[in-house]
DNA sequence: GAAATAAGTTAGTATGCCCTAACTTTTACC
DNA sequence: GGTAAAAGTTAGGGCATACTAACTTATTTC
């Protein structure tokens, strides 16, 4: 039990809220690389209602976390990116972590790694990435930022826009939503997996993929959350 | 004013916040076993001042956490007794797994942990406790409560109480304090340690205690952080 | 057992973060 | 290029938790 109260920061990182952390984590992954993110995006991402997203930005940009121009969105300042991929890479470690160490199935790490990344120390998270052998993606695919703050940015393919005939290699999925992990778990459409892409319905309709020696087809809604290394064999992207 | 809340529960468990558990801690801690706990111990322990508690308190008591008498202290309701054991399963769980699993040494073990038990669902706290060997305590020697909310409850003689010439085993030293804790690991005084206590200087002045094969002193105030379960060979206590 | 002291409570205020309702600015379209 | 729709903002509240200052109740002391 805590006597002093004091600052009760956790050590090496300022003592950023969880409501904070979510903010910034959703403005990261919205203009990732460069753009500005919108008001309502935000909101959206967050659950939250636009006049909140609003009020909390100008506070942020206060802090000088977030360049805010009234009207026209925000973006990461220098040290608000910095934040934001502490975050990220608290989030990535963690998941890696429950699943490599503790056996939690992937598509239950996010929900647990969400409350765990605003609680968890750097160094804690230090620990937890060497103990498992310092992985670099978490085990939806996504790259986990290093300590000093870069991440790889590369920008895949989502299967979705995969053209037929074309090869590719499964990097990454959605990591949000554990049923469609689940799903994409029997179809074992995981991260390391070959694909091919046979056929497309029209109208967006189903993709049928050659995956290992079998053969799925899954609709274009699911295929969008999967993002996949074009092998270079035949084809290229679908405009 | 507040009824039950709905949303974002922990698995496993009543959405709780991080200050309310840490009152029932605190409170729990106070009224071991059966007292009534003071406004202002509570305060002291949470670092709050006192018209804090005086609010809260009665929040809890409206919730059926709390017997609340105005004027006249407080005590946990079963249902309080529970959550607050449930608190203290995550806090001693996080404390064996961190120190076990990620080699934390047992002065930075308790921070941490005071931060992960507000965040960590009772599965996340299972799994750890099925990884490390299900301990029965954590690094300081405190007892895990059960998933089932039983707890040891044992009253160990404070080492600061043992009569001259008796022996005994530390089973548990006061956990909060890094500096003490990386103190009296130096002199190996650690949970399982079997000690003799060889004279006390009167006015309550050092403790000279035998040790494995070495002798060593201590004041009475850190030797009233040590519990030690008496031998039967020569004396009992004191005082 | 009354006065002094300690303990506890209420009143009023602050902060962080959220909401809805109403208003303003930007954008998109004919 | 003016107007409707979309996007964003301000105004005004609410809730949880904390604080200080002032008041009340309980306990101690002579």
């Amino acid at each position: 039990m805590s006597a002093a109260r004091e600052e009760s920061r956790v050590p090496g990182r300022e003592p950023l809220t969880a409501p904070v952390e979510d903010y910034l984590k959703a403005i990261y992954a919205i203009g990732r690389g460069s753009g500005a993110a919108a008001t309502n995006e935000i909101a959206q991402r967050l659950a939250l209602a636009p006049a909140s997203v609003s009020g909390m930005v100008r506070r942020l940009a206060d802090q000088g976390l977030l360049a805010y121009e009234r009207y026209h969105g925000v973006k990461l300042t220098e040290s608000g990116r910095r934040a934001a991929l502490r975050t990220l890479r608290r989030h990535r470690v963690i998941e890696a972590y429950l699943a490599e160490a503790l056996g939690y199935p992937w598509d239950r790490v996010h929900e647990e790694a969400e409350r765990l990344e605003h609680a968890a120390s750097d160094e804690l998270v230090d620990r937890m990435a060497a103990t498992i052998g310092e992985p670099e993606v978490d085990p939806h695919g996504a790259p986990i930022p290093t300590k000093d703050g870069s991440v790889d940015e590369t920008e895949y393919t989502s299967l979705a826009d995969l053209a037929v005939g074309a090869s590719g290699v499964v990097v990454r999925v959605a990591d949000e939503d554990p049923e469609m992990l689940r799903y994409l778990g029997e179809l074992s459409i995981l991260p390391g997996k070959r694909i091919t892409v046979r056929s497309r319905a029209p109208y967006d309709g189903p993709i049928t993929l050659g995956s290992g020696r079998q053969e799925i087809s899954i609709g274009p809604a699911l295929a969008s959350h999967v993002l996949v290394a074009p092998l270079a064999d035949r084809a290229g992207k679908r405009g």
